[in-house]
DNA sequence: CGCTCTGTTGACCTTGATCAATTTAGGTGG
DNA sequence: CCACCTAAATTGATCAAGGTCAACAGAGCG
């Protein structure tokens, strides 16, 4: 720790920056962006798109370990993962860390700061990572004469509420093995929505992160990956997983997900 | 079971009620109700909350165990419980149910449906209730025109997703002890913030429905309950209880919650 | 080359689930 | 009003899943 010590350089006021990585670079419109189908401008057209890009800001990169934002922080905007991860997590008084989610690209990153206006979380980026940073006030100006953006901003919330009732079944009521094989089929359906591979990704996160989210030790993590290994459902080395018996796993998941997209035919609607 | 066989009366199209409550005393408009300082219409002026007004039905009370809706019904409308109260869940194609919340007056149910049209979850009277339904459309049109009504849902849900982050705290590092001393407390500061005793309640769910809510037996519910009438920190008769040693109950539930409000000075910023 | 951090594996123990037996309350019908 | 029935709650006895403690092994970095 410590090499960089600027943390929280996004939330500094803007300043130039020549370094490492150019402003062009960084400056991609929500047009051009691979990721536009997935995060906020779904069913926006053309010309609120630029609306919107308008008051977009594209930051530097966060280095991993670097906190985009901490607990108690002022709200000013939400964040657009473009590229990279995050966690976001809590700290307890008496100093134990609960990790609340993990931000893969094209995900949104503090929607439950509205309320009170200031962060409830803090949101630290796994590796390198890029965001937009979308200034709430004018979002809100801006949905407001926008019917299509107000309506998917409420779907973005309604569908993260779901997420999260989807998760309280898994804490709430999942044996060990079932809340790892959720986790990681939810991984995968996440990242094959991005373009990514759904059956061979990298973690980001520590087996104790991990353990963390899904209320286990991170022994037991380490356990539930050589044992489901040793039965064929995956491969591991270190952080990169492959996933060789998706459906077995899913089974094993004790899924029902109506929030995922399940692999099998609905049977009601 | 089955003397009130027609459920779901609700989502029939409307017909005109001449039984048990009359009309005139259902139609109270926002601005009568007492309730309107916590759930829609907090800061919304007189006359825009006459429009919101117009676009609310007010509908005959559920009767215990009838369904507001069930899982998988098309989503039309969001509601405000305004007397009694419901629980939300769903079950899991194994049969086994997984509660996700309990609604009291002045809360919102529905806000999960949005993102895919249907309710993810059923919602079932706990005991004797009325609701306002809140038709989606309409509020969202009228949440375009209304800036005070659009900021006002979007901090609703924020809150929302904000307590469910709360839950998974709970559910994911919480010992059984501190899971029931967090519900009765949190479920005391609820009555407090609507006007009833904030020491003295009625639980309107069952064991069962507690221990499922918090990822424990019912036994171990029952357990609890007793052991913490032995030490002096409630009396439980049933289903009511009164809170004897709110602070020492606090202390226990090993709180920080900046969802509630919490007893202590805040110590940060 | 050694230090530290992350991950793996093993041994043991605690918490709370499960199974089972009663008790109590509330609702129903004679 | 009482006897009966069923559902909810309590309490006890047992057991297993997974947490905790501890030792060790690689990987990555200075």
């Amino acid at each position: 720790m410590g090499f960089l010590s600027r943390e929280r350089v996004l939330s500094m006021p803007t300043r130039k920056l020549e370094s490492v990585v150019s402003l062009n670079d960084i400056r991609v419109a929500c047009k051009a962006c691979s990721l536009k189908e997935i995060c906020l401008p779904v069913g926006i057209d053309k010309d609120d798109l630029d609306h919107l890009d308008a008051i977009i800001d594209r930051k530097r990169p966060l280095a991993r370990g670097e906190h985009l934002f901490h607990v108690g922080d002022n709200f000013q905007s939400i964040y657009a993962v473009r590229s990279g991860s995050l966690k976001t997590y809590t700290t307890s008084e008496d100093g134990q860390e609960q990790v609340m989610g993990f931000q893969l690209p094209g995900e949104l990153v503090g929607l439950d700061a509205i309320a009170e206006n200031c962060h409830p979380l803090a949101a630290k980026a796994l590796e390198t990572t890029s965001v937009c940073e979308i200034p709430f006030d004018e979002l809100e100006k801006l949905s407001g004469q926008i019917g299509g953006l107000q309506h998917q901003l409420l779907r973005v919330m309604s569908q993260e509420i779901r997420d999260d009732e989807q998760n309280m079944v898994i804490l709430g009521q999942k044996s060990a093995e079932q809340r790892l094989a959720a986790f990681l089929i939810g991984l995968s359906n996440r990242f094959r929505r991005r373009g990514f591979s759904a059956n061979q990704f990298n973690l980001s996160m520590s087996r104790s992160d991990i353990g963390n989210y899904l209320g286990l030790a991170l022994e037991t993590v380490s356990r539930l990956f050589t044992r489901f290994q040793n039965e064929g459902l995956l491969s591991v080395d270190r952080k990169h997983i492959e996933l060789l018996d998706r459906d077995q796993l899913y089974t094993f998941s004790g899924a029902h997900c109506a929030a995922d997209e399940a692999p099998k035919a609905q049977t009601e609607n």
